[in-house]
DNA sequence: GAAACTAGTTACCTTTTGGTAACCTAATAT
DNA sequence: ATATTAGGTTACCAAAAGGTAACTAGTTTC
């Protein structure tokens, strides 16, 4: 029975998880970068991709990926204007993390929720 | 610009990580499995790892990975009782999701938190 | 002139999550 | 007798997250 002695190692670890939740927490965030991890995509195609979301919580959503620099939001003055939502560099960085999330799910699914 | 066409592929990833987010989501559940990682420990003790939870809500975090089959509780009737709790299989095999939500915590504030 | 498409916003709720403080049971130590 | 340890529970409250419906502005097509 080991204890959590390296009390520095342990407030490290709790930080650096509690930053990263803070990023994809919630129940749409996930959703969106999946959706954009697809392509770039603009407001209404994001819409059309997560079928039940609301252009409230979306728009919301969008504003708090870019200003955590996980997405960027490109304007572009045709007529009517259309606006383009692409994953940046840090927003793709998070490919390895989404693709343990999906992997585990799926193993929950199988282990616990079952068919 | 590639779009989400295979519909059938982007539901089954939207289920996926929407089940594992479920596990893991909300502001206690990572720092108690990190808690666990370090050994099997009692009530009072994950208390201590964790220092600023309070016993309504570690028990409320615990009961519910207790019924996602993440954690294990058992009672030792010695007196006075203790309790111990464990990661089940199921919850150590969170391990390689966890070590990637703890590097890109990392990563991301390098990034963009600062130092 | 009316309807539709773009990308949202606003007001108003409801639900979920998180938090505080006090309390409980049983046993052991002072 | 009183305090302490262990492992919680209870009532109550505050804040955050999520949801609905209606509405906005500018342009373009019918």
């Amino acid at each position: 029975m080991v204890k959590c002695i390296d009390k520095t190692a342990c407030r490290f670890k709790l930080m650096a998880s509690r930053d990263a939740m803070e990023v994809i927490q919630g129940k749409w965030k996930i959703p969106i970068i999946i959706s954009l991890s697809f392509g770039n995509k603009r407001f209404g195609e994001i819409r059309k991709d997560i079928a039940d979301i609301s252009p409230k919580i979306l728009s919301q959503e969008l504003k708090a990926l870019e200003m955590n620099q996980i997405i960027s939001r490109t304007l572009f003055d045709s007529m009517p204007v259309t606006v383009e939502y692409a994953l940046t560099p840090l927003g793709k960085s998070l490919k390895p993390l989404l693709d343990e999330v999906l992997k585990w799910g799926l193993h929950f699914r199988k282990q616990v929720v079952k068919k």
